[in-house]
DNA sequence: TTGTACGCGTTATCAT
DNA sequence: ATGATAACGCGTACAA
C-alpha cells in the first residue's frame, strides 16, 4: 500500500493525498473526507523511508553508547532507556551504535550513511574523538560528559567537581580529617575520563583548601577491586574515617569490605557516594549518596537535541546538574 | 556528495559507481581503480536511506523495550546492549522502541512505516497483543520468551520451568523439605508474564512431585517488597529453610531481610536464586545462583532474526537457554 | 558499460 | 482556491 494507491481508491492525484496527510495546504472538506476515509480503512502510513528521502531528514537520533566490555553501569543502562522514551515523546526514534575505541563501525555507519539527523554521545571523554569527528563533519550532536579542550558542543553534565566538593565539605563537616576518595579505574583515568578527572581534581582542591589530609585510590569497576581498593587506602593512611566514592559499579563491595576488615559503617568509616538510588539504598547499612539522575539527563540531552536541529543556529544548550546528597545511614561525626 | 557526483567527477555513469560499490557486476580495473579513488577522495558513503528506498529494506532491527517505568532490570538493560552489538556485528543498527501498555506510538511507527526489516519483542507476555500485531501483518520477528498460545514464532528463552524444576531439585537434595518461591510481581503474574506464571507452575508441579512442603510468593521489584515478602513467607510457613528466588530486583532486600529477622544464610535459611551473577556475588553470602544469560540470549535473538529475513519460509528458531547453577555461599543442608 | 525505469513521498508549478 | 502534473531526493538493477 502506497500513496498512489491511495490516491487511485480516493479517485485524486497523489500530491492531494500528501496535502490531507500534511495539512500544508487546503484541501476541500469533500475530498479530505474521502482520503482520510480510504486511509482509514486500508491501514496505509507513509513509507518513513521515502518520507525521509523526499524530506532529507530521518527523525532518528543516534545514540553512541560504550561497548559492552566495559561493562556498562546501571546508571548508564537506564540513561539509554530515558533517552529512548524522551524520544519517543517527541516522535522519535532513537538509533544504537555501540562505538568507541575499535568497536566504530557503526558509528561511521551512523554519519557516514546518514542513518540520523543528530547524535547523542554517552561517556565523553576530555578528548575525544568522537566528538571531533562530529564537529569536523559540521554533524549536529551533544555529548552526555563536557570535553575538556573547550570544543564548542552542546553537553549536559553532571557537575562531578561540585559534588565532590559539596562531599568532602559534609564530610569535614562532620569532623572528619583524613578522607579517602574511591575514584574510577585508572585506565578511565588516564583516558581522561571526565568524571574520573574532574573529580580526582576537585579532591585535591577540596584537600588543600580544607587542610585535610586525603587519600585517592582509582578503583576497577567490579566488588573485588573495592577489596583491594580498601586495603590500600587503609595501607596508605591508617587514620581514614570517611570514604567518597563515586565508583558506583564497586560500592556494594566496598561496603562489604570494609565489614570485612571490622570497619563499622559508621561508626568507625563514614561512607558517601554518587551512585543510583537503588543501588545505594539496596545495600546495609543505606548508603548517602547523590543520585545520578540518569532519567533528566536523558531528556535533556534528547530536547538540547531537537532544539538544534529545530535552530542550527541557535544558543548551544550547557546543563550542568548537581543532585543533592541524600543522608541515609552512612554518616556519622568522625570516632573518637 | 551522491553517487552521480562521483560518477560525473570518475566519468563513469552512475550505475557504474554502484556496481563498483556492490561488486554485482564486474568492472575493469581500471574504471574500478579510477572510481575508487574518487570515493575515496570524497569520503563518499550512500545514503542508507536512499539504499533502503531502492532495495526495499533498511538493514535495522527494531528492538521493543518495555517502558522505563517498569524499572529495568539490570538483565534486562544488558540484553539491550547484547543485542545492540550482535546487530552492530552484521552491521544492522537496532532501533528502540520503548513501547507496552498505553505507550505504543514508537512500536506502531516502527511496523507501519517499515522503518526497520525485522523486529525483537521483549518481555514477551503468555498471550501478548504485540505478537499478534505481529502475526497479523507478516512482519518478520522474534521474541524474548515464548508466548503460551502456540503461536507460531520464533523465540530465544530461558527455561525457567527448567530452572525451578531443577532448583527445587537441589534444595531437595540438600535435605530441605519447606521450601519458599519468591516470584516476581502479582502484577505480572496476573498478566501472564512467560517467566512468572512458568515458575509458579513449575515450582507447583516440583512440590506435588517430592512432596515437600511449598509456599510460592509474589514479591514486587524492590528491597522494601523482599522484606514483606519475607514476613509473609514465614508467617504461612514458619517451617521454610530454604527460599528460591526468580526475582533479581529484591534480591538484596531478601539476604537484608533474612539477616534482620536473624536468619543467617546458609545456617538457617538456604538462598538460591536466578539473577545476573554481577548481583549475586555483590551480596554477602555470595548467593548461588542461575545466571540470566542476558549477552547470549542477545545474540541468539539477533541472529534468529537474520536468519529469519534471509530465509523467510526456514524454520522458526526456538532457543531455550538453561544455564548452570553456580554454588556460592548460600547453599547448606537442612539444619537440625 | 550505459541509459533508464523504479521505489515512494514531497512540493513547486501549472491549470482550472 | 484546488486539483493535477512533474521534478526531485538517491541508489539499484534490468534492458539495451
Amino acid at each position: 500500500m502506497n500513496i498512489g494507491e491511495i490516491a487511485r481508491r480516493a479517485g485524486v492525484s497523489r500530491s492531494t493525498v500528501s496535502y490531507v496527510l500534511s495539512g500544508k495546504r487546503q484541501v476541500s472538506a469533500e475530498i479530505r473526507d474521502r482520503v482520510t476515509a480510504v486511509i482509514e480503512e486500508s491501514g496505509y502510513r507513509p513509507s518513513a523511508t521515502a518520507r525521509a528521502l523526499a524530506q532529507g531528514e530521518t527523525r532518528t537520533l543516534g545514540l553512541v553508547i560504550p561497548p559492552m566490555r566495559h561493562h556498562l553501569s546501571v546508571d548508564q543502562l537506564h540513561f539509554v532507556g530515558a533517552v529512548a522514551e524522551a524520544a519517543a515523546d517527541h516522535d522519535y526514534d532513537i538509533l544504537l551504535s555501540p562505538s568507541g575505541q575499535d568497536r566504530d563501525r557503526a558509528f561511521e555507519r551512523m554519519l557516514g550513511e546518514r542513518r540520523v539527523d543528530g547524535v547523542i554521545v554517552m561517556e565523553t571523554l576530555l578528548h575525544d574523538s568522537r566528538v571531533s569527528t562530529l564537529i569536523e563533519r559540521g554533524f549536529p550532536f551533544v555529548t552526555i560528559g563536557r570535553t575538556g579542550s573547550g570544543q564548542e558542543h552542546g553537553w549536559v553534565d553532571l557537575d562531578y567537581a561540585g559534588l565532590v566538593s559539596e562531599g568532602v565539605g559534609k564530610l569535614h563537616a562532620l569532623g572528619h580529617r583524613d578522607i579517602a576518595l574511591v575514584n574510577r579505574p585508572q585506565e578511565l583515568l588516564d583516558r581522561e575520563y571526565g568524571p574520573a578527572f574532574r573529580a580526582a581534581d576537585a579532591f585535591d582542591k577540596a584537600v588543600v583548601e580544607l587542610e585535610l589530609h586525603g587519600v585517592a585510590r582509582c578503583c576497577d569497576d567490579d566488588d573485588d577491586a573495592a577489596a583491594a581498593c580498601v586495603e590500600a587506602i587503609f595501607a596508605a593512611a591508617p587514620a581514614v574515617t570517611a570514604i567518597l566514592t563515586i565508583n558506583e559499579r564497586s560500592l556494594a563491595g566496598l561496603v562489604t569490605a570494609l565489614a570485612e576488615r571490622g570497619s563499622r559503617v559508621p561508626e568507625d568509616v563514614s561512607v558517601l557516594a554518587i551512585a543510583s538510588a537503588r543501588n545505594a539504598m539496596s545495600l546495609r547499612p543505606k548508603v548517602s549518596a547523590a543520585e545520578v539522575p540518569a532519567e533528566r539527563m536523558g531528556r535533556h540531552a534528547v530536547e538540547a537535541l531537537l532544539r538544534r536541529l529545530a535552530e542550527p543556529e541557535g544558543e548551544l544548550a550547557h546543563v550542568l546538574l548537581s543532585p543533592p546528597f541524600v543522608d541515609r545511614e552512612s554518616l556519622a561525626p568522625r570516632p573518637g
